[in-house]
DNA sequence: GCGGATCAG
DNA sequence: ATGGCTGATCCGC
């Protein structure tokens, strides 16, 4: 949120950034503004705090504005999103015999001239650290790291894991249980990692260990969409015919977006927010394509009525419906018939090549496994994997293991402390309990208050006092009376939470 | 596939 | 005075 310290540019939420890579490529990545606080938190806070009102059509053209400057660099960067983008100045670099740091500096300064956009960016060896790199000189900074290896190796070892993408709120603790805080811990505890997360986070923590990530950039409009939907909150309810209107509602707004985004839907998934917070969502295959808001309706309204039927009293506040396995209604464009611009369009069929040609192009080192981790610990431990210690784990994937398994980890994360008597303390503006006067530890203190079980328990208590939800407590066991917890990440459902956040907040 | 859940922006 | 909304992906079943 650069910009916000600027006068002239206060409505403005916009901030961008560059970053680069190495090898023989150059990544870079723009980066923008969040402050990552909900607005009634800050109000809290900060009292005093005003809040102005969004355009983002302005915002809009803005970002546009400084696209112009970034397509300078690479025509085909890509836009993650409104202020951030990654770049291949690979092409630049060399044409101009310039160093990406160089590049960068100058991309920033256009782009500063041309927008009055201040921006930061990232250089480094491929996308994930570019990223990372981004942040770290903000604002108005950049920040390059070597592409050398040991230099990854080294900046890794240190990084926080919460700094990852993909690493949030959730992974972030249950990997600090391991005693994992920095990328560089994830190597020595490699051998729990796999049976605990599973094959994709197992393999993706190891590249993050690694400093390894995708160096490919391309223009977002080549990703295929996969899903189109809408949802919105409300006040509770729980009237039939208003629930049915709700819905009505619903789908007029999906038809308005399948329009937008040119296609239809062959599968639709109707979500619901019970007044407790709990998530619900059903969908069910289509005989056909479809995208009116006639057809949408008609075929979540049965969706809606089972729901009703299951959760007997059911009190909504978010409605939503979604459509997936998008069938293109795109008109086929005529200049790629002439296999001039090679424009993505699809007349029905949804496969196309596209994946492939996706992965064709930038295979730079840091996409590879150096040939010493070729055999780091997968499933079935290696003749290279150092047993340090422990009892052997090896096993089917029954073992108590295979999922997170919560109940048998330990939990080395220290107690909130309890601020001694003479201590300043703050008060959580969530919970309004003491919190020790320390920036770090209060802001984790919100994060936790703030997470979804803390919010849902607190609802659930209230809710229990006032009037027992049936719906909950018939949801939270099995048709065999067992335990229905230890879903996928071990997350809890109303049966069974997280204790840490109970004591932590509300206890 | 389905439904729950996490994650990012 | 909102932690809401959109989309992707992963996992167990």
């Amino acid at each position: 949120m650069e910009q916000l310290d600027r006068p002239e540019l206060k409505d403005v939420p916009f901030a961008v950034g560059g970053g680069v890579l190495t090898t023989c490529n150059y990544v870079a990545r723009q980066f923008g503004c969040r402050s990552g606080m909900a607005g009634f938190v800050a109000k809290k806070l900060c009292p005093q705090l005003v809040f102005l009102p969004l355009n983002f059509d302005k915002y809009n053209a803005k970002a546009a504005e400084v696209r112009e400057v970034l397509a300078e660099y690479d025509a085909r960067f890509e836009s993650a999103s409104i202020d951030e983008a990654y770049l291949n100045i690979t092409e630049y670099c060399a044409s101009r015999g310039i160093g990406p740091e160089e590049a960068v500096a100058q991309m920033r300064a256009q782009v500063h001239e041309r927008t009055n956009i201040t921006v930061s960016a990232g250089i480094a060896a491929n996308a994930r650290i570019a990223k990372i790199c981004s942040n770290i000189n903000k604002p108005n900074g950049q920040f390059v790291l070597p592409r050398e290896r040991d230099a990854i190796m080294e900046f890794m070892r240190d990084l926080p894991c919460r700094k990852v993408n993909g690493i949030g709120r959730v992974l972030e603790r249950e990997l600090a249980s391991l005693g994992i805080n920095t990328c560089g811990d994830i190597y020595p505890q490699r051998q729990y990692l796999n049976r605990l997360f599973g094959d994709k986070v197992y393999e993706f923590l190891i590249r993050c260990y690694l400093g390894m990530g995708r160096t490919n950039v391309q223009p977002a409009e080549e990703y295929e969409r996969k899903s189109v939907g809408t949802e919105s909150t409300f006040r509770d309810m729980d009237d039939a015919a208003q629930l049915r209107e709700k819905l009505r509602r619903t789908a007029e707004e999906l038809q308005k977006d399948l329009e937008r985004a040119q296609c239809k839907g062959r599968t639709l998934c109707i979500k619901v927010k019970l007044h407790t917070y709990e998530v619900l969502t059903r969908q069910a295959v289509l005989p056909k394509a479809v995208f009116l808001a006639d057809d949408l309706y008609n075929h979540a309204l049965p969706m809606l009525a089972k729901l009703e039927q299951e959760i007997p009293g059911m009190k909504l506040r978010l409605m939503g419906l979604r459509c997936t396995h998008l069938v293109s209604t795109k008109k086929p464009d005529p200049m790629a018939f002439f296999g001039l611009k090679s424009r993505r369009s699809e007349s029905e069929d949804t496969s196309t090549g596209l994946k492939e040609a996706r992965h064709a192009g930038g295979d730079g080192e840091w996409e590879q496994w150096p040939e010493d981790m070729m055999d780091a610990g997968s499933a079935d431990n290696t003749v290279q994997e150092p047993q340090t210690g422990g009892e052997d784990m090896s096993g089917d994937g029954q073992s108590p293991f295979r999922r997170h398994g919560k109940e048998i980890l330990p939990n080395p994360k220290k107690e909130e402390p309890v601020p001694a008597e003479d201590e300043d303390w703050w008060s959580c503006p969530i919970c309004s309990r003491p919190q020790a006067a320390d920036e770090r530890q209060f802001n984790d203190h919100i994060d936790l208050c703030l997470s979804r079980q803390t919010i849902l328990d607190t609802v659930q208590q209230d809710a229990a006092v006032a009037q027992p939800s049936p719906s909950i407590r018939s949801r939270g066991t099995t048709p065999d009376g067992k335990k229905a917890k230890e879903r996928k990440r071990g997350r809890s459902t109303a049966s069974a939470p997280d204790p840490r956040q109970k004591k932590l907040c509300f206890g």
